[in-house]
DNA sequence: CAAGAACCGGAGATGGTGCCTCTACTTGGT
DNA sequence: ACCAAGTAGAGGCACCATCTCCGGTTCTTG
């Protein structure tokens, strides 16, 4: 992966050690980010990575590039994720493992989620790789519906809300049980069903009241 | 409603400004609390009530008191819902009403759905309140699911969690079509019953792609 | 109708946070 | 061995929320 410092400026390549750091940074924002969401501070990505702030400066003009640079290709998975899920036969299947996969890729990256669902984030890249992603899950729920798997009042603009709602359950259980999240897709897909037979088994057991009260305790509006 | 200063403190009542003060303070600390959740000042709350920071402070000794004060009686409506909900007959029907009335008490205040699923905020009172509601709320769910209504591997625990989902999606959309938490509730709910019929028809239309966007450009995670 | 206690207003003290810059020092490359 | 490139991290700057303080106002009581 060579670097480009904007368009058609090949400019000499970072120096060893340079390009190292860069990359350490790049990979200590996607841990950051990713557990603590966008609200991290540069100064802790910088620390994370075992290395200064100014450091991070040098090579990221602004949080909102490095945000940038980190989540392009993130969306992109998911985008792609879309696009794989189209070519599949069964059309409720697809639609179903779709959803499953791009929570899995929600699951464990707050930054991720929140780059998703919020416009105020992310600039060009991020906002064409959500144009982008429109009309194929807008082809994949008709799709589903035409098969008769989802309910037919189900609205292609209803999957960012779903995605809202299991992002929050994941925010709430994070600390406690970061996993119990597939209990709630799993019930809520269930009540997608154009012709739902016997509820489907959960994929994961219920919290405990003492775990309900430590994620209370954690989780911050 | 006399005022009462602290236990066996039966002092002389407030100069009848200072106490019509008083109201105008926990009126519009309701609205703004509301509105913009336990996060907004009490700078904002006294101005919004046309009064001086200084006033507030000299009524309530913090932010703490104001919201305990504040959040009491609505606590209680809650736990009120759960205990008559138990009088009723239809176990399922009992269990849905519960759930749309106390999501519906949500809906419109911001604070209080934080004081309920943050255990950051209230202290003795609202601890109270919540430890009624538990055996309450299991009473319920257990019935619900004896009487065939509510999916078997449903558990109290999951209640929060219900909240915490159905409550997102009000946050997220309620600067563009307040309403929607309905939609949501409504497949949630058709997702929990033990035996499922036809899909439910849903109280609320979707929401247009551009709405979505707006959603997104409000939205703040 | 005074007199004085109670109350009001809101500027600003205090403490905290995050973004980013600046410079003395270190390191890699030739 | 030299110096361009890179680094560390203290601190500047701007912002924000909580709460205090006191000169001025308003209610109540004798």
């Amino acid at each position: 992966m060579t670097r480009d410092t904007g368009p058609a400026a090949p400019a000499r390549p970072l120096r060893r050690d340079a390009e190292l750091n860069r990359r350490r940074i790049l990979q200590s924002a996607r841990e950051v980010f990713g557990r603590r969401g966008l609200e991290a501070t540069l100064d802790d990505i910088a620390h994370h990575a075992g290395l200064g702030v100014g450091t991070v400066y040098r090579r990221f003009p602004s949080k909102e590039h490095l945000v940038e640079a980190m989540f392009a290709e993130r969306m992109e998975e998911i985008g792609d994720l879309a696009e794989e899920a189209l070519k599949a036969e069964d059309a409720w299947q697809a639609f179903v493992d779709f959803t499953w996969k791009s929570i899995e890729l929600h699951s464990g990256d707050r930054g991720l989620r929140e780059i998703m669902l919020s416009n105020k984030f992310g600039h060009e890249h991020v906002a064409e790789e959500k144009a982008r992603m429109v009309p194929l899950i807008t082809q994949l729920v008709e799709r589903a519906k035409a098969a008769g798997g989802l309910r037919a009042d189900f609205s292609p603009t209803d999957i960012p809300l779903l995605h809202m709602m299991v992002g929050s359950a994941i925010e709430f259980t994070s600390a406690v049980e970061p996993d119990l999240w597939r209990r709630c897709l799993a019930m809520l897909l269930d009540g997608l069903r154009a012709q739902p037979g016997k509820p489907s088994q959960l994929p994961h057991p219920p919290l405990g009241v003492d775990e309900v009260d430590e994620a209370m305790s954690c989780w911050r509006p």
